[in-house]
DNA sequence: CACGGTCGAGTTAACGATAACAACATGCGG
DNA sequence: CCGCATGTTGTTATCGTTAACTCGACCGTG
């Protein structure tokens, strides 16, 4: 019942089997018209029998095209990423395609190998979310087959991504905060590097400024990279002398380093935070967070890539870049909250 | 900078450039010792200007094994599949493979045509979760290569498995509650089908028996498959005229799905459940979680299947059967509860 | 009965890389 | 100066499949 090596039947023994050729094997597996019903069944019946496949690496070879696009996430591990991951496949397999998926682990110089593996497979197409600023390994990729951005723009190449309004998202959650009437907003954010990290940044600025509040600086904390990360920010800020009255994060981790820490100083303080998470509704917390479909970027980057595919002939399209949109959900506190108002704002 | 098509450089177009023969080319490639260090950089800047990339597929097709292995999952989008993806990418990594992921959504009709067209991609092995309880088709993808169970077992199949201590945590757990003297333990269950389902409802079922409490049968649920039905049979069992004094969840989105119940319903009980998640420590609930490394199961099912490849040649090993160990988490709520003692039982 | 047409099936060559072998030059001992 | 080892490179055949072509049998028509 194993495996047994040596023993995987080819096209040529399943047409001596059938008495015909490899051939006319060939053509009964493509639904070729051109074959009689007799012979026909002799091959079905050697398929069958065999248990032959055909084999997908001669064909790709013979043919042209793989039937297989790459992905390539930061960290699997993060719900985001794996929901991306399933919108890819959703559409992926819409079109016959199968996805062959890599993790950078948010390691920027392990992207490369990743990609240029890939690539020696012969993805078809490649969907990255690129880990770091550098990115030159991609516009090699790009001589090869087609590359599509997800989640953070291309740095200075030419083609298509799909983003999340990272800068509207940010803007109009912090403005949630600053409507209820806080003033001492602290900001919890990932490396300012990053895209979206820079982003949301911009956007928390801009809400101040749309108020005429000037942030300030000893509350902005940059570059968490996990949930611990950012529970030992949000405990800093705490122990400060004129602490934070809000909090302000970046993304889905960095809020639950923040949530843990405010459970375990004990305190209650209005959190908002891009991307929602598991749980977020019985928190009992006033949160406001920043959400949208992660699915949708990962469906919407497929079908970017699967166009260029379709349309590989011609001249390329002028690259497109496609937003996907978030919009700000409010869970309330147990009793109201926030020195303002009543936490139903904006 | 786009990709242009038939454009793609060949060993061929390398060696034409670097005045030499496809096969230099190759032996260069390869590190092979047997090429003048004068022809070797030729080459190596032939490469260079051409941007020049081995086809993996035609190499495949030549040597034999095409440098992946399959994995199938029934749902990425929880995290404890992400997590043994993750797993899995690690080892395999770690042997120069490459993994293509497949995701059956839990439709275990679904899977036999991803298990096929994983085969006929020339995977080298598989790691699958089973989605169903009819497993023929995996029985057949075992005549091409070998195949390692994840997180539920072969039914009736010779192979190698990594399970984790799913009657053992859901006993321990269990005992927890009825330790604090409850004595009335909901049971909320996925499909009784599923071999996780039936064992943890076994592990249940043994610690009651063992403090000699019969299970009442109107406070067991099975066949929950996400949080939204977990939610809705929680809430009815808190509107039974007897209602259950504590409950236990047999995988993490039930737990999340009963814990929605009773914040929507006002009300706190002990809730004991198997997997770990995210913001389980600040919840401020009493609960009991059965924890364990699901990277783990995802690294040992790897380890298996590339033992396995390593050692093709030979008589296959005897199947083995790899368990993932549990341990009981305890989450406090913010003062005592449970009807017994204190919270800290077992 | 010869001829063009259609149908079914086989043959050849190629996809790109490489193992196995062949070929050639060089150099050294005899 | 021959012969044979050594070192470097080229040639051929192959992996499994399939596009394009070829071939033979059979049919109806004039």
């Amino acid at each position: 019942m194993t495996a047994r090596r040596g023993s995987v039947p080819t096209m040529h023994d399943v047409g001596k089997l059938a008495q015909v050729s490899a051939m006319t094997v060939s053509r009964v597996l493509k639904n070729d018209p051109g074959v009689s019903e007799a012979t026909r069944e002799r091959v079905f019946a050697a398929v069958d029998r065999l248990g032959y496949r055909r084999n997908q690496t001669a064909r790709s070879l013979r043919l042209g095209g793989s039937g297989m696009i790459g992905l390539v996430v930061t960290n699997l591990a993060n719900p985001f990423y794996s929901r991306l991951a399933l919108g890819v496949q959703e559409v992926a397999t819409e079109h016959g395609l199968r996805v062959v998926l890599s993790n950078s682990g948010e390691q920027a110089d392990r992207e490369p190998e990743l990609v240029d593996g890939l690539v020696d497979h012969q993805v078809e197409g490649l969907i990255v979310v690129p880990a770091g600023s550098r990115q030159q390994h991609l516009a090699a990729a790009m001589r090869h087959v087609p590359v599509v951005f997800a989640a953070r723009p291309p740095a200075g190449l030419d083609t298509d991504c799909v983003l999340v309004e990272d800068f509207h998202g940010a803007r109009e959650a912090t403005a949630c905060l600053l409507a209820d009437g806080h003033t001492r907003v602290a900001f919890l954010g990932n490396p300012p590097a990053l895209y979206t990290g820079a982003e949301r940044l911009r956007g928390f600025w801009a809400a101040h400024e749309e108020v005429g509040i000037e942030p300030d600086g000893t509350l902005i904390r940059q570059g968490l990279t996990d949930s611990a990360t950012a529970e030992r920010a949000t405990l800093d800020l705490l122990g400060q002398p004129d602490p934070p009255t809000a909090l302000f994060c970046t993304n889905n981790r960095i809020s639950q380093g923040a949530i843990r820490a405010l459970y375990k100083a004990g305190t209650t303080l209005p959190v908002a935070g891009f991307d929602n998470f598991d749980l977020s509704d019985v928190l009992g917390l006033p949160l406001t967070l920043v959400s949208y479909d992660a699915d949708e970027i990962g469906r919407q980057a497929a079908r970017l890539l699967v166009d260029r595919l379709e349309h590989r002939d011609g001249e390329p399209p002028a690259s497109r870049r496609v937003t996907v949109p978030t919009h700000v959900i409010r869970h309330g506190a147990p009793s109201g909250d926030g020195p303002g108002q009543a936490p139903t704002g904006a």
